[in-house]
DNA sequence: ATATATTCCGTACCATAGTACGGAGTCAAG
DNA sequence: CTTGACTCCGTACTATGGTACGGAATATAT
């Protein structure tokens, strides 16, 4: 196969995702699915690579795909909307933070109860999760 | 009905969990179902009340609902076990924290570049999610 | 005795983010 | 002109932790 057609194996390929997530995200909307030819495969531009690519950073910064939907309807003009959204997020990821936090603690905790059980004595960690 | 018999949603109930919670984590296999009586319903003993109490406990721990089921069957004796569980746990926890803390600090910048921008400017987040 | 409430049970559905499958169409190389 | 690779398309399935539905069998209250 010509290497020079961009079909989405190779747009896949190029915005490191697999065929089937293309897929997907236009089934989502995220993505416009080229036009199909009435005989051949449907091509895809190099804006589709930049879009993929977009929602996967996007995702790193902690966007789910209904959200990079909004992201990408938004555009680079509604900065103020945006910007409420990424605040969302911070928000979202710092209340996150501190659960984590304090499970990492517990968790920390009944290790250090584990380590200084006796040889006899039942499981620290099985015991406290039984409790209260 | 009467008070004193525990059928499924007095026990839902007294665990702080639906009705369908109580009956999936039989399905699961996570706590036993009482057997059903011939003519009747089924009676839930305090023991079921304690397991589903065990399960929410762990799952604030972080631990899924298959881990959970791990837990229950190491019980109070393998307590080594337990402990890797737990450790394991812990390390995937701490990972978890720092890649949120990546992403609250990318966050935060966006955000920023976006209270600096200049009236006529892009957006400044959409333009750093589209870049690289 | 009848009306209302619960239970039982299997199955279907929710969100999330994909992944897999199977048959038909199409393309490129030998 | 056939073979193997790729695409197209709808649908089904994965994991996670439940929630909802509907009809039949009970139980309780009046």
């Amino acid at each position: 196969m010509n290497n020079s057609r961009t079909t989405i194996s190779r747009a896949a390929q190029r915005a490191g995702v697999g065929i089937e997530t293309i897929r997907y995200y236009q089934r989502r909307g995220l993505i416009e699915e080229p036009v199909k030819p009435v005989e051949g495969y449907r091509l895809y531009p190099e804006q589709t690579i930049a879009q993929v690519r977009f929602i996967k950073r996007a995702q790193e910064l902690g966007f789910s795909l209904k959200e990079v939907k909004t992201l990408v309807e938004l555009g680079d003009e509604k900065c103020l909307e945006t910007r409420d959204l990424a605040l969302l997020k911070l928000e979202l990821v710092k209340t996150k933070i501190r659960d984590l936090q304090s499970i990492e603690n517990n968790l920390k905790d009944l290790i250090c109860y584990c380590d200084n059980r006796r040889e006899d004595e039942a499981c620290p960690i099985y015991y406290s999760i039984s409790q209260q």
